[in-house]
RNA sequence: GGGCCCGUAGCUCAAUGGUUAGAGCCGGCCGCUCAUAACGGUCUGGUUACAGGUUCGAGUCCUGUCGGGCCUACCA
């Protein structure tokens, strides 16, 4: 038994996410949570929400609430929507709470004992009309390159120039649209970074695990050198920097960086997760306390690989204490919808709310992971969705657990039968079963979600192959042994293909294993070579046919689904 | 501008430089009748974007062209 830290990329608080941010991090994360806690492995899987930053307190001002009333609102939709999706967190924090704070403000602190800190006085756009200081993509005006007159102040959209934000003319806010903007000194705490330069390739060229796509951004970033980063901003919503555990002189209305903040979350949800009576946080993060034989596993969409393998790495290893690092992680591409991205502030797509109004969890699940954007992007499309759904679960698994169960209920009194011999069909099946099995758990293992539904698929299929030839629907009419043989078997594999279809679609498995009497503590993930398998329901056992596991999703509702999300069009 | 990735069947995707480039879906045909008109078998489908090059051998490596995407540290 090995243990297994898990976190996923903690969603951002400003609105509900839709299934590219899902299908990126969160159920992937939690679909392998699920597979190691079958196979016995003690897990502890921990998100969040992020809730510092300029947009929350925008979203909180447009929306005509406290920043604060406005994130405990979304907290409770977001938790509440990823509870749909039966996201199996161990805990879901949030990063605007007290432990978080602490910790930041720890690292903050640590960081500068060990002379990674400088402060230094930079100069920043201010709106004296918004009363605040503006981040550079809030600042817009006419690009100096180009002329074209919406450049952001980090770049020009036009003619791709990097901009830095006091070279726009005409510069405005592009909250209020004011002109009444001005260069202002501010002073700002930088991580420097470059001092950990080294161990952090040192430590990336170790991290052998890691995909290509992880290893290649981790690369680009030091092949062009770490600089000094700035880990303060001038903002009211946040965590309070600290010197000697008292706000540091000239800071009082600045706050932490939300990316500096944010990753320590993890520890920091661990914590809340502790406090709430879950266990030693201590224990899977720190390497002195119990912590060297975690296992800790990140996932995340590729916007966020730099941060967790430089930035938050250098936060860590800068603060010289024994806190774990990531061991294996695991980055995805995007989904796309009809062509362009899922958008979160475009409105485009489908979003998790709304994804449960629609159709079972289990749905999009199994969709968002049988074609998970693991090696470039990947298009969501209805009829994709459409079409895999009802061949993967309504035909080829909902319909083999209705048609066995269903005959073994009329035909065999809803008994588990006894009698006949395991034959050639039989053994066919077995050992199709272990090659498979052996196949789809080191997929699991190796974070190949779409190999693995592939592979699980292909066992279901071996299922509906073996009643083929097994027939016992015909064998029945000459010889009741032979029959009883194939009832069981294909019993039997309808109680194995729920327990390994558990990590992807929870609560079908669940419906399957309840109405076929499988024990809680018979539902762990089964050895390659287990035989017992065949024959491990009770002969005799009387069950209840479950309903029908999957309703197919008929053209019609796609047709509504396209005309309301904009599906084939412009959304 | 710089860097990285991608382009394979009608669609979605696979293929440590090594047999005849494979799956699923869609479509055609055959079979089965337990089942959600489901299931099984089988067939059709390819100038691997394009043009060169390296190699005994290239989807894979190199160069260029075309098309798409991502990153570029103050959105997160």
């Amino acid at each position: 038994m090995a243990r297994y830290l898990i976190t996923s990329a903690i969603p951002y608080i400003n609105g509900i996410k839709h299934l590219g941010n899902l299908a990126g991090s969160m159920l992937p994360a939690d679909v392998h949570a699920r597979f190691r806690r079958l196979q016995g492995h003690e897990v502890l899987y921990i998100c969040a929400t992020d809730e510092h930053g300029t947009p929350a307190e925008l979203a909180a001002a447009e929306a005509g609430v406290d920043v604060r009333a406005y994130c405990d609102e979304q907290y409770k939709i977001q938790r509440d929507a990823c509870a749909g999706f039966k996201l199996s967190f161990d805990h879901f924090g949030r990063s605007s709470n007290p432990p978080n704070h602490k910790l930041t403000q720890h690292f903050g602190e640590v960081l500068e004992k060990h002379g990674m800190i400088e402060e230094r006085v930079t100069k920043q756009i201010y709106s004296i009309d918004d009363k605040r200081f503006l981040p550079d993509r809030y600042v817009e005006g006419t690009c100096p390159n180009c002329g074209f007159e919406r450049a952001r102040g980090d770049q020009c959209d036009n003619c791709q120039t990097l901009l830095d934000p006091i070279e726009l003319i005409n510069p405005r806010s592009k909250i209020s649209g004011s002109t009444n903007v001005e260069p202002r000194d501010t002073a700002h705490l930088f991580l420097k970074q470059p001092l950990m330069q080294d161990r952090i390739r040192e430590w990336v060229d170790k991290s052998t695990e890691w995909p290509p796509l992880a290893r290649s951004i981790a690369y680009k970033w030091l092949d062009e050198g770490l600089i000094d980063r700035s880990i303060t901003r001038d903002l009211a919503w946040g965590v309070k920097v600290t010197k000697d555990g008292k706000i540091r002189a000239g800071f009082e209305n600045k706050v932490y960086y939300v990316w500096f903040d944010a990753p320590i979350e993890y520890i920091a949800s661990t914590v809340e997760w502790s406090e709430a009576g879950g266990g030693d946080w201590e224990r899977w993060w720190r390497t002195d306390k119990g912590a060297e034989d975690v296992t800790y596993v990140q996932v995340m969409g590729k916007d966020n690989v730099a941060f967790h393998t430089v930035s938050f790495p250098v936060t860590i290893m800068g603060s010289q204490e024994p806190w774990k690092l990531v061991d294996r992680l695991k980055a995805f591409n995007w989904v796309t919808w009809y062509g362009g991205k899922f958008s979160t502030s475009e409105k485009r797509g489908i979003f998790m709310d709304q994804a449960l109004e629609i159709l079972p969890s289990d749905y999009w699940r199994w969709y968002l992971m049988a074609n998970a954007p693991e090696s470039s992007d990947a298009a969501f499309t209805l009829e994709q969705f459409q079409q895999t759904i009802n061949a993967d679960l309504a035909n080829v698994f909902g319909n083999f657990v209705n048609r066995i169960t269903r005959f073994a209920a009329s035909k065999f009194d809803s008994e588990v039968p006894n009698g006949g011999t395991p034959g050639a069909h039989e053994e066919k099946l077995a050992n199709e079963f272990a090659e498979r099995l052996a196949a789809l758990t080191q997929c699991h293992e190796q974070m190949e979600f779409r190999k693995a539904a592939a592979e699980l698929r292909a066992i279901w299929v071996a299922g509906n192959e073996y009643l083929q030839v097994a027939a016992p629907w015909t064998a029945l009419k000459t010889d009741r042994d032979a029959a009883a043989v194939g009832v069981r078997t294909g019993l039997n594999a309808c109680a194995v293909f729920a327990i390994l279809a558990q990590p992807f679609i929870p609560d079908a498995a669940k419906i399957v294993l309840d109405a076929l009497g499988v024990p809680e503590a018979n539902r762990n993930w089964p050895k390659p070579d287990d035989k017992g398998v065949w024959d491990a329901l009770p002969r005799g056992h009387k069950f209840t046919p479950p309903d029908v596991l999957f309703k197919k999703i008929e053209d019609e509702q796609v047709a509504e689904l396209a005309v309301r999300f904009g599906g084939g069009g412009a959304a």
